[in-house]
DNA sequence: GTTGCCATTAGCCAAAAGTCGAACGCCAGT
DNA sequence: ACTGGCGTTCGACTTTTGGCTAATGGCAAC
């Protein structure tokens, strides 16, 4: 391949055009597709299904924790996916591996640790952070399965149910989708059957065992 | 007072009881008061307001997070609150710590450790393990707007809350209870009014910031 | 080209969720 | 002793949810 296509999805504008520089400096021939949200992002791997490195936030707007990764991963498992995110816990580093990521990248990167990383991943290596064990790597159980069942949506079926999990009722997402009621209900009961619940609170608990807690407090936190 | 009045509420048995010999060989006139589950924390914390100290497990079954942590200062303000936790994480150890605890017990301390900690909270000291640093306690606003909602409610509604967080319907909430279904309606209502929300799913989200994070991957991680 | 999966919609129905008003008891303040 | 407020309880009513069947069109695999 002559061009090395990188996807970037993170909902600050600043963000991507600081991962944007570092990527450029790595590869000077190097197409870069941004996505701010859950949609974009559904968008730009599906119409990119030949990228090179997909760069995920933790923290899109409307995905919650390590969903998306394990969509993504599921729905494109050639396309390496490393996790760019300001919870740069060590348990979060294990989890995102274990859900199939290549690579984390803390936010509060350095300019050249970040491109220390690129390189390493578009070289197909595994990267961590400096210090980082991830020998210790078996995750909750429970978690696992609802990464798994998670990752069996379909593309509707995983936005409607980050959606419901946002609090909305069918009405509110049938309308933001463009889609009848009865649309928003079929994919609802198909979302309920893989994820082996009932209703929408079991659904929301499911998809909150791939949560990432308190990423706030973790953003004040480094500088101690 | 003669006696020292202690509420220990851990459902693991076992822990309870190291738990309570570390209390007596610190003070021998105790009066040690269990608590295995929410309902007889809550028959604990309001039949003995003059206790002097609350030992508080991080997770008892059927209540996330700090919402006890904050349901319990709020109607005991002069009842001191230590959590006892396996995940003794800084970041949870601030939260608690914000939340109104006097102080953090790691579960994975040792004997004389556990004592040191009863005895300076029994002292009126706030006690947290060696090396973690509280200077730094600003907790996230929406985090902390969600304790101030939670604690404001009744002993009841706080227990049909939990409940609801479970993925409960309310009739299997009723048959637990004891009530009609048209009761626990009524609290679920008036849950809503004061976490200023619509429906269940939003009512979860908002408990949902209290919560800690995946503890059984804290559980197996130390060896590390 | 047929078979299967996905998305879409409708219509129906039962169950669940949520709101309202009303009754009762308790307790604090006057 | 009276009164106002709050918590608990409950039934009636409306809305939302969820399960079911069934039909359509698109798209990809075989």
């Amino acid at each position: 391949m002559s061009t090395t296509t990188v996807i970037i999805a993170d909902d600050h504008p600043l963000f991507r055009d600081a991962l944007t520089h570092a990527i450029r400096s790595c590869v000077d021939d190097a197409r870069i597709i941004e996505a701010d949200s859950l949609s974009t992002l559904q968008d730009a791997v599906s119409t990119h299904p030949d990228a090179d490195l997909l760069l995920l936030d933790l923290n899109m707007p409307g995905v919650s924790g390590f969903s998306a990764l394990a969509y993504v991963r599921q729905h494109h498992d050639t396309l390496p996916t490393v996790i760019v995110s300001a919870a740069d816990d060590e348990a979060v580093i294990r989890r995102a591996l274990q859900h199939g990521a290549s690579g984390f990248i803390s936010k509060s990167s350095s300019i050249s640790e970040l491109e220390s990383g690129i390189n390493a991943v578009l070289g197909g290596e595994v990267w961590v952070p400096d210090g980082i064990d991830i020998t210790n790597t078996d995750i909750d159980q429970d978690e696992r399965q609802a990464a798994a069942a998670i990752s069996q949506l379909t593309p509707h079926q995983f936005r409607v149910l980050m959606m419901l999990t946002e609090g909305l009722l069918n009405k509110q997402i049938a309308y933001q989708l463009g889609v009848s009621e009865a649309t928003i209900k079929a994919h609802i009961t198909a979302v309920f059957r893989k994820l082996n619940v009932n209703n929408r609170t079991q659904a929301v608990l499911a998809v909150q065992q791939l949560a990432v807690t308190d990423p706030a407090a973790l953003e004040r936190a480094p500088k101690a």
